[in-house]
DNA sequence: GTCCAGGAGCCAT
DNA sequence: ATGGCTCATGGA
């Protein structure tokens, strides 16, 4: 990784902005973005603009890998690296999958498609948000919830404000009907309960990489609005437990559609094919069908 | 108008 | 254990 500060003070759009190239491949910033794991980021220009904790950050794909930058002055870009993933070795996850003709069809489509590693309060927010709603839909959610309890973060000169995630214990001290006013829905209550509860400390979601993901899975389902499945996102997706493995209706319809074709599977059924067949890295696997169900056999699925 | 969305919780079998 | 119902809201 290579870190370049912009020698151009009189730079005519954007004013200390600071940037820096990951050397990293491949990588495949769209399908990543766009795959259901993260819901602030949007198109611009060649790349994506999004917010990263609490940096405005516009991501590009290039020649070594990713562009980035940010403006503000930045120490380090590890809390960069780390969201992306950039150090993940994809040929060893790839590796890890088995012999298996519909995974490795998944593959091929998106080569560089990869996890992210997320914050953990915005990502079990976010997927407390998400039950029984389209994408395009969690995303309007989250946006209304940042604009109006998230913090300002800078933006370049002449942008419109941009604000990160709010937080536990601000959304702490929301109303249920202040919830309600940014279209949750019945998710509201779940989502306050949760605030409240992440905000006192119960639990303390900075202990859970420390336990097993067994363990940790337990926790998080001990929080109203959080069943297995949500469990399971936020231990993938925040926490990088690489065998949690989310089974959500279109993961539900790779397994039944593809795997299990002509037979009658129960929900438990499926989660133990899912937990052995996949191996060590299962979480990944699953990112790749989810994707490649959504996208290239969408039609034909549903 | 009808069906469905990265579900969960509750209740009756 | 399993199946059905309800919870809001808006896209397709």
């Amino acid at each position: 990784m290579s870190t370049n500060f912009p020698n151009r003070p009189s730079s005519p759009r954007l004013t200390r902005v600071e940037h820096t190239t990951f050397r990293v491949r491949p990588y495949d910033l769209a399908a990543t973005l766009n795959s259901g794991q993260a819901f602030r980021w949007r198109p611009a220009g060649a790349g994506f603009e999004g917010v990263v904790g609490r940096r405005w950050t516009r991501l590009e794909p290039c020649a070594e890998g990713i562009r980035a930058e940010t403006p503000a002055p930045v120490p380090d870009w590890d809390w960069l690296a780390t969201y992306l993933q950039v150090g993940e070795r994809l040929d060893t996850v790839l590796a890890s999958f088995p012999n298996d003709p519909i995974l490795a069809d998944a593959v091929r489509h998106f080569p560089g498609l990869r996890l992210l590693r997320q914050d953990p309060w915005e990502c079990l927010a976010s997927f407390i948000l998400s039950a029984t709603k389209q994408i395009v839909q969690i995303r309007q959610m989250i946006g209304l919830l940042c604009a109006r309890y998230g913090e300002p973060v800078p933006v370049p000169r002449g942008h419109a404000p941009e604000f990160a995630f709010p937080t536990a214990e601000r959304l702490a001290q929301c109303t249920e009907a202040e919830l309600r006013a940014c279209k949750l829905g019945f998710r509201a209550p779940s989502l306050r309960a949760a605030a409240q509860s992440v905000a006192a400390g119960r639990p303390n979601l900075a202990t859970l990489p420390s336990l097993e993901l067994e363990e940790a899975r337990e926790v998080l389902m001990a929080l109203r609005g959080v069943g297995r499945k949500i469990a399971d996102c936020v231990l993938l997706f925040a926490y990088g437990f690489p065998q949690a493995f989310p089974i959500d209706v279109w993961i539900e319809r790779v397994l039944r559609r593809l795997y299990f074709p002509r037979r009658r599977v129960t929900p438990s059924g499926l989660r133990r094919f899912a937990g052995t067949h996949f191996g060590p890295r299962a979480g990944y696997a699953q990112q790749y069908l989810f994707h490649y169900i959504r996208t290239v056999d969408r039609q034909r699925s549903r």
